[in-house]
DNA sequence: CATGAATGAGTCTTCATTCAT
DNA sequence: AATGAATGAAGACTCATTCAT
């Protein structure tokens, strides 16, 4: 009785691995329910077993993964930590989690884009942006409450912008290079560019 | 004659621009063929008189696409222009070709960063290496020249990487707002942030 | 071990009960052989506990149905009863078994008149005859006993197909009414239409 | 161009012709579309140039046969005819509709007193009554335009129900046989037991 | 005996592509 | 050159049935 119970969990995570890995590979259009049903070591009809349908499959993928991610993500922003801390803690969280996600972004920059399958657009969308999207609002709120430390010109909302941005240029740098070298290497380089710029100044 | 041949040309075009939208909109997989006609004013058997096949019209919108683009992106790095000004133009040149060609950028979005199809991987990979990869080769390689420019721990790579991360960030955020606003309007605290980072010095 | 036996029969009655129920709605190939269950309160597997397979339910309960009604029938032709009351006992006795076997007869009117499933041609057919059909062979046999009572232009045969059809379509039009009324309100007109026709004689 | 529209609506009138049989042997929910597309001499994907879908198949056929059908019924009730020899039109006039659409009789006699497909119910049912019952409906308005005529127990609706019920009565036995010899042949002992009745009169 | 879970064998439906006009 | 129509090949999804517990 507890045994079915275990391996019945233990399948649906297979299932949503195999999932995660074609889906990042191949996009939600192209990845076949026999092809995840096989990488799992399944049939196809095994899939329906757990799943309603592929889109119930993507959906229940995305939303396990995020499961994961906001879990690692809450308590970056703690209150009295000092401000440099913060952003160096989040900097290397958001590396550690890309990290061991890789697929899983991957299915991000592809389908999040588009305006389509529908349902990505009305289901996973507003999820997005409840997790994703969130997480860069939590970002721009928390530099809200230290304007005094950016330059004039930077609103916390740019500033938030671009250390995202900075995070994921070299996301997709590292997809590039086939994942090649740990991505948390580029820690320190994103730091650095994100509180200095790329510029040495005369009076440094 | 001279009618025949430039009806042929205006075909093309008009398919190559129904096919940019409905991939842009849809991704490659999900896009029809007989959409792409529909949207061009032909019937689907047309498209065939034009190109080959899905994939060949695919690889024909990236190529057009990479010419017009190209064509923009090559006086920027002239010789003897100060430092300074070549990254600013860099910077408003991206944001102006981003902003006349969103569809596009969508579409780059959605397939780089996957595997799948093949042909993308196989064909268009390279292509958009020797396009979007080699503009940033090209801007790596202007800033190998000027080493001095940069603050210690920042590599020229590094640097490319930063500069295009920031504006294909901003980039984003304008997908998500619809295309709200110009873009063009991010250009100076791109700039900004790029040169100066997001932090306030005290000798500043 | 008495008791084991009860529980038995008593599953095997649940789900022949459910399955005429289900067939009757969905017909033969539209039944789901879980919703049989589910009506039973079983789960789907117990189903292949009782009867082999699908085919094999709906025989069971066909055979299960006819046990039922030609036991009813039999006494009706007795020896010695005068041929009208015979005639009245046949039809109130028809109504009644179809007031209270409705689905059957819906299940049977869905069923009979085509050439598929195979199964059902093959094995259900031949046990249609011999019952049904020879239900109305006995009413033929009967009515050959009685050549005198018909008018000359109407064959024992064709008064048999006359009296059922009668009673089919008084029964077609309860169905349509979704069952409502007792059917054998209609008792009375059919014996009138059977003996007299429609139609207002001259003489009476 | 206009060939094309021919070839068109012979092929739809094919694919219907192989409808109908396969429909009525095999009933909705076990005809393939894939036999439908072989029968008529096409590929599968054919028949979904021509319809929708299996349902939407299935309804072209039904609304196709009502076409032909109440085109011929429609004269029978003409005003000032003698009522028996409307009643012997009508008769005969149903037996020969039947005898050249046993197909179709058999395809509502299976599907018609089921609730499912649910599409049946919803769309085929309404259109049902507004034909077949209607023409029930018709009969009975007929009937009651002349109540002197029936035996005073019989309500102008029983007469329909009998008038109809020997027809379909009939009927049913002539798709038992198979179709073997003309139904038409059953005219006038289906005219007789309506108006006069099964049973010879002492004043006859 | 009851059942949860797995699956083979289908069936509908879609779509890129071809071909004849 | 443009297109209506036909189709092969593929893929989502279903369901009767089996099997291990």
């Amino acid at each position: 009785m507890r045994q079915r119970e275990k391996d019945k969990i233990r399948n649906r995570r297979l299932l949503l691995e195999a999932a995660e890995k074609l889906f990042a590979v191949h996009g939600f259009a192209m990845t076949k329910i026999e092809e995840v049903a096989e990488e799992a070591g399944f049939s196809k009809a095994t899939v329906y077993n757990y799943f309603d349908n592929k889109e119930d499959l993507f959906l229940a993928l995305i939303e396990s993964k995020f499961e994961d991610l906001t879990q690692t993500s809450d308590s970056i922003f703690e209150a009295d930590a000092p401000f440099e801390e913060v952003v160096e803690r989040y900097i290397e969280t958001s590396l550690n989690v890309i990290n061991r996600n890789p697929n899983f972004y991957r299915i991000m920059m592809s389908e999040f884009y588009r305006f389509c399958p529908e349902f990505i657009v009305d289901k996973i969308r507003p999820r997005i942006h409840s997790v994703i999207v969130e997480s860069r609002i939590r970002l721009t709120r928390y530099f809200m409450k230290y304007p005094s430390k950016f330059r004039g010109s930077v609103s916390p909302s740019d500033a938030a912008s671009a250390l995202s941005g900075l995070i994921s240029s070299f996301m997709g740098d590292w997809f590039m290079s086939n994942e090649k070298n740990d991505l948390q290497e580029k820690y320190e380089i994103i730091r650095d560019l994100f509180f200095n710029g790329a510029i040495k100044r005369i009076d440094n």
